[in-house]
DNA sequence: ATGAAATTATAATGATCGTTCTATCTAAAG
DNA sequence: CTTTAGATAGAACGATCATTATAATTTCAT
């Protein structure tokens, strides 16, 4: 079975070309040409370019979850240290221009409903997980916690834009030891 | 004089739209819509699309060092708390949806490098300011200093994306005063 | 009131947008 | 070999894109 190998082509080509430029910027004659694919092979497996988006989406926020999972051991004594170092790893891998569901979000907001939904769900998905990680390795008000973490990832996303993501992360990872010693368990 | 009232609703209608749908995905014609402005107009003040850019993102730097300069004062015994104050502050007035220098860095990145140049000078501009103000204050070792701030102004600022600029502020001051405490003088 | 400057309306440009249709072709499975 | 599914090329759709040309109109200081 060649099962989708123009699919992959496809949605590998897309993400690459809306990360680097955005979504409304890269039309799909520009994905077709550098995926070497038809027209008619693209909306045979989408249903439109919206729909594209979202497949792009949910994909790769589950490679982001593969990169945390294979960090963070469970009961371990500094997990959030290895949530940051795993995020850092991330953004060395593919997150040289900032997170693509907070620019989904920012696109498309106001405009594509199911787009805005899967960016956001991915963020709330995320503070949940940072808030349970607070209560599991017990500390006393994982709520903060969580945001302050929050604040310190995106940041380093953001920052990487600017330094570098090697840069970005090294300070990262500093400012999160700083701020485990103010954290109480 | 009436000296440029049509420019300026240009501008303010075009930032607004600029910032809440992006860059590309905004013609000009639903710019002239919401300004109540001829196409001719605007071609007489601006040579082209990305020349407006330009122009909202030179007139929104100097927005933002209004804030800061209000409010950081000379000698401040905690001047980087003024700072996250300050970016806080713009955050409610207007920073809602992302940073919009960096959006516009991401959108033209390779593609128009006036536009490119103006947002990535800022961000440098910025880490020098941060820089100077370390410096200035006594403290070790400035250079990490900016860097981390600048990790928490931008955590900051996407984080308010996700759950409002009240708790992102509220977060950001709380890992300010933090920090605070291991930058040594 | 006059003259200069700014703004307007309208249309046209060629390019590109996302999407659909038709028809041919390739490749693997039975 | 034949069937079937997937991929292809190419054209067409109507809509919108940024930009320009032309010409009429409004605004405003003198």
């Amino acid at each position: 079975m060649s099962r989708s190998i123009k699919k992959e082509a496809i949605l590998d080509t897309a993400e690459s070309l809306f990360y680097d430029h955005g979504f409304h910027a890269i039309g799909l004659k520009k994905i077709l040409e550098e995926a070497n694919v038809a027209i008619m092979t693209l909306y045979n497996h989408f249903s439109s370019k919206e729909q594209l988006i979202e497949e792009i989406l949910k994909r790769r926020e589950s490679q982001y979850w593969l990169y945390l999972d294979s960090f963070v051991e469970e009961g371990s004594a500094s997990p959030f240290l290895q949530v940051v170092k795993a995020h850092v790893n991330w953004l060395n891998d593919k997150g040289k221009n900032g997170c693509m569901f907070l620019r989904a979000m920012e696109e498309f907001a106001g405009t594509d409903n199911q787009i805005e939904n899967i960016a956001r769900n991915h963020k709330n998905k995320l503070l949940k997980y940072l808030r349970d990680l607070g209560q599991k390795s017990g500390y006393a008000n994982d709520e903060d916690i969580a945001f302050q973490m929050t604040v310190l990832l995106e940041g380093a996303t953001s920052m990487a834009e600017i330094v570098g993501p090697q840069q970005a992360g090294k300070q990262a990872i500093s400012m999160a030891q700083s701020l485990l010693n103010t954290w109480r368990r």
